[in-house]
DNA sequence: TATTCATTTGAATACTTGTTCAAACGTTGG
DNA sequence: CCAACGTTTGAACAAGTATTCAAATGAATA
């Protein structure tokens, strides 16, 4: 054998099992870190932070984050897919807002943890 | 001009610099993205359900994720740095556990908003 | 109907990221 | 000291991702 995996606990076979069965659901994971993967990029957090305030139009997203319309456009599609934000027509406008009432408090959250490391 | 930037209200201006200067600092929304991006991965979220269980070593993660030990240690070297998970070393083995009580909460609450996606 | 314009889309590009492999490190026990 | 072993590290590769550009869509209007 190559790797003599942990002669020391000799991979405690109960502890192990027992932890892997605490695991959620293989799909479940996948969800929560899709839902993660969303907020981990600045450009989408932008969106959803201006979105905190009011409900916006692409144009108006794109301007006060800076980036082009397009590219807020690909990004907004990835937030639509995992239901952060929804959208609503008006003629040519398309205005976004935020979905889920449950994405303040995650940030909320991460931001308490984001301010035991940095004070 | 190339793009007419929303002439229906013209980049209405004043709303669109309120809402920017309500978005956090660019740091902050760095730092809360990077936090973010180390949940946003299934092996790290795996990791991470892991350790809510309890204390694990290097080898016993690996094992019962499922993954190299190798890939294991690249992946806790993400989630130290973004101080989600501590260690603590014994001889040879390193036992890694949860850094911070609020990255229970901050799973919960996404927890919550897939719950109300997915039923 | 033809044009304008806000938005979306797809392909292309550069960049980032996760895993693997081999090698190194540091600690323990012979 | 030497060998064994748990862990870390770095380079390499494949896979994924964000942005850009050009083109398409669809609604308003002239």
């Amino acid at each position: 054998m190559k790797e003599p995996v942990c002669k020391i606990n000799f991979v405690d076979e109960e502890k192990v099992n027992k932890v892997k069965a605490s695991l959620p659901e293989p799909q479940s994971i996948m969800n929560l870190s899709e839902t993660f993967k969303s907020l981990g990029d600045g450009t989408r957090l932008k969106v959803v932070f201006a979105l905190f305030e009011e409900e916006l139009c692409v144009c108006d997203l794109a301007s006060l984050i800076g980036v082009s319309v397009s590219a807020i456009s690909h990004q907004l599609r990835i937030l639509r897919n995992n239901r952060l934000v929804k959208y609503r027509k008006e003629g040519k406008m398309v205005y976004y807002s935020l979905d889920d009432n449950h994405i303040k408090q995650i940030i909320s959250e991460a931001q308490k943890h984001i301010k035991e490391l940095y004070g």
